[in-house]
DNA sequence: GCCAACGTTGGC
DNA sequence: GCCAACGTTGGC
C-alpha cells in the first residue's frame, strides 16, 4: 500500500464535486506532465490512498482522502478533438496519457493547510514543499500519518 | 495580477 | 543534444 497526493484546483473541480459524483468516483483525466503520467501509470496501484490537495486557491490545502479503485485506463480525452486535454499524438492502439480512478473516502475533519505543513519540522521532505508543481506526487507513511493526526484523525496502526 | 520555478518545444 | 524561447503552474 502506498500513498499519494493529488492536486485539483477547486475552483474547476473540488473534493466535494468528487463527494457528489456517482459512487464518489472519477476518472482522473487530463494530467499533461510526463512524469505524473509515470506516476499514474506505473506506480500507482489499486487500493492506494491519496490525499485531495486543493490548489491555485486562497487557501491551498489538503482537504481530503481517496482511494485508487482503478488503474491503467487511457484517458479518453486525449481521443477527443473537442476536450482542451486532446492529443493527436495520442491513439488508442498506442495511448500516451494512462490514468487511474479514484474514490473519495472521507473529508479531513480539519483541512491542513500549505502554510502550516510549511512552518512543520516534520513535514519539510514533503515532496509539495520541494517540487510544488507535481500534480500527482508520493506521500511517505510517515508524512501521511502525521497529516492525519494534524487533520485530527486517528493514526491508523 | 505578478512572477519564480520549471516543463516543453523546436531550431540549429 | 543544446539551449533559447515560450507556456504553465501555483503561491502570494
Amino acid at each position: 500500500m502506498n500513498y499519494w497526493l493529488l492536486k485539483s484546483e477547486p475552483d474547476s473541480y473540488s473534493y466535494s464535486d468528487l463527494k457528489n459524483e456517482a459512487d464518489s468516483s472519477v476518472l482522473w483525466d487530463g494530467v499533461r506532465n510526463y512524469q505524473a503520467r509515470n506516476i499514474l501509470r506505473d506506480q500507482i496501484q489499486c487500493g492506494d490512498l491519496a490525499f485531495f490537495y486543493h490548489s491555485s486557491c486562497k487557501y491551498p490545502a489538503i482537504v481530503g482522502i481517496c482511494r485508487i479503485v482503478a488503474t491503467g485506463i487511457p484517458d479518453p480525452t486525449a481521443f477527443d478533438p473537442d476536450s482542451d486535454y486532446f492529443d493527436p499524438k495520442s491513439s488508442q492502439e498506442d495511448p500516451r496519457w494512462i490514468t487511474v480512478r479514484v474514490q473519495a473516502l472521507e473529508a479531513l475533519a480539519k483541512p491542513v493547510l500549505l502554510k502550516d505543513m510549511k512552518l512543520d519540522p516534520e513535514l519539510q521532505e514533503m515532496v509539495l514543499l520541494n517540487r510544488s508543481r507535481l500534480s500527482v506526487q508520493p506521500v511517505s507513511e510517515r508524512h501521511w500519518q502525521h497529516i492525519l493526526n494534524l487533520a485530527g484523525h486517528k493514526a491508523n496502526s
